[in-house]
DNA sequence: GATGAATGAGTGTTCATTCAT
DNA sequence: TATGAATGAACACTCATTCAT
């Protein structure tokens, strides 16, 4: 891909991300990218387009995400329970949750998720349904090996996820995302993994 | 207050929780209104004012829930268990997080926040920091009351609301709020409420 | 109808005869009713919108011409057979063809008939059907008058028409309308008549 | 010439005759030869000059075809009335008025009459001047051998003329040309001649 | 011969707002 | 109280054209 698209994306998802798609001009863009409005549109057809690539490279990233998780989950390298669960942790954090890109797409869809249907349906794709089904899928698996006895892992997931989610909501997903925030929310976050997995 | 002004902060509103500030015009309010866009200056001074009197109503709706909560905190109608903590959901849930008004605000806050930092923190303040607050202060009077024995108050106020929050996510502030998603909502909510006092 | 709006159709006519709709721009529409352009869309929809009320003022104007025609040939001043088509072509030339705003009606008609079908539709109508079956009538009128013998309507109105199209294209729907121009096709057109009455 | 710039012409002249000159982008031709837009600017200085090649070829085609004209009728083949009009009408119609690229120049140099005082001379000249001219000195021609008593040619040349040119403008420079329009203009065309040389 | 990349000027349109009535 | 009329600023987008490669 071309050096000028991708700065363009890159100051498209820097801007969507704070401001919201709508609220985004192409001057905004250009501005950042020193490039004229009308150059814009050598690229991406239209605004929308732009928009609609930054979903896309969202999704591989995602996808790519998810089945690093299977695979680790399919073949823990170190199949002693908290290894096993840090090893996951670690990916979904600092891979998907805290990467630029990705916190920066979240941010994107959460606001535009009620301006689009299609991207109401990618938020609660990879921000709930995935991440849950997965964590279920983990829970089933430390119960298999013993582990754990409560094999409610549906509700085990909830419980598990629910409060990453909201940590990341507050720190992540709002506002300016400073290296602090990130910070906040790490700490939040492996406190209360390392509570939950002690408790279970 | 006047009808009409009235009449201009519902559908605002109404437009608002669905569209987000920015992507609702004066035309689109008026058009439901059915005042022409000129005697929308009559009732506010512009835009952002009416965005500023929901806030207010919002405000001290919110106050005042959390007035009836703290009463019915010290004022126990009913000490047993699980009628104490059933009161306090109904008014949380009813009175605040489904209610239309309310409801709608939050959609709002939720949009808003990235544009306006006064926004933002109202948000944190009445999703997150104040129901965690009251609910820090539920489970510390019922371990003096006896009723449990985990005194980490702040966790357990996590670990029981962040499902509540997760599932508003989910159900109340995407896409359409429908009769059916409010139920979706109501059931798991509840659901998670009946096995987390179970459990504790 | 307010000044305004006036003013707009008529500069946008003038310009829109000369040039075609798509050449003229709201700016130029604008520079000559002296307003900005965004005042524009206080009075039309849109850019369409404009053409679309000259339209309908041109067939209002035309139909009603059409029928001051028919009430003339059921109920004839002065059936003498010269005086009797006379006083048609009058009618004929001097509201229709010549008057200011069908003429450039017509020039519009013209050029946009290409773009568009609708208008090109009316251009055949206005231009060609209604005036040849009118002009059928006449002739049968005459012939059953016993003023002329062949009964051939269809075809006779066709040779009386023709030219008078021919020369309305020459002079008048074509370069800029002057004084002169309509003189000239005034003379054509009058001695065209006079020889095609003496021969029938 | 290049086999590249034959295919701008050819897809111009197409476009040009069902838009008008100034409504069909460079992006629009080059959508049809499948090159880019750049490259339009190798074959000609700019879009303009397009416009003028397909004028000048035009103009050498009706300048054949006008001195074919001559030829016949100064040296007739077959100088039997009936046959010496004949092959005359066949030359203008089959090989300029219905010649395709004859045909698709015509609708342009109509729309274009507008905007542009060389086309609009252009168009006068090869569908009014010259074509009258020519039937001038058919009528003359016919005179001197006798066949015709009537000696206004140049009325003549209108009365024979204008219905054709009338049909012309209905059946072929109007919307999409057809087989059909081509068919129904030819009729209506030569039945109009027909009955012409029978009255005169 | 052809094209990737860029651009200045312009297009139709929307919007929040003003102000006299 | 309400509105008719207007406007400046912005917006997404199109277009003919240029130029280095």
């Amino acid at each position: 891909m071309n050096e000028t698209k991708k700065e363009i994306l890159t100051a498209s998802l820097e801007l969507f991300s704070k401001k919201g798609y709508s609220a985004v001009s192409i001057r905004d863009i250009c501005k950042i990218v020193q490039i004229k409005e009308s150059s814009v549109y050598y690229h991406f057809k239209n605004k929308q387009a732009i928009l609609e690539e930054l979903l896309i490279q969202f999704e591989d990233i995602a996808t790519g995400m998810m089945q690093q998780l299977e695979e680790s989950l399919s073949k823990p390298v170190n199949p002693e329970k908290s290894n096993f669960y840090k090893g996951i942790c670690d990916i979904f954090f600092e891979e998907y949750l805290m990467d630029d890109f990705c916190n920066k797409m979240m941010r994107l869809l959460l606001i535009e998720q009620f301006h689009n249907d299609e991207v109401r349906k990618l938020y609660d794709l990879w921000m709930f349904e995935k991440p849950l089904d997965f964590q279920s899928k983990v829970f089933s698996a430390l119960a298999d090996m013993g582990y754990i006895k409560d094999r409610d892992s549906g509700y085990l997931a909830m419980k598990y996820y629910s409060p990453i989610y909201c940590f990341a909501q507050r720190w992540l997903f709002s506002g300016t995302l400073t290296e602090e925030c990130k910070e906040i929310f790490r700490v939040n976050a492996y406190q209360h993994i390392e509570k939950f997995f002690k408790e279970i």
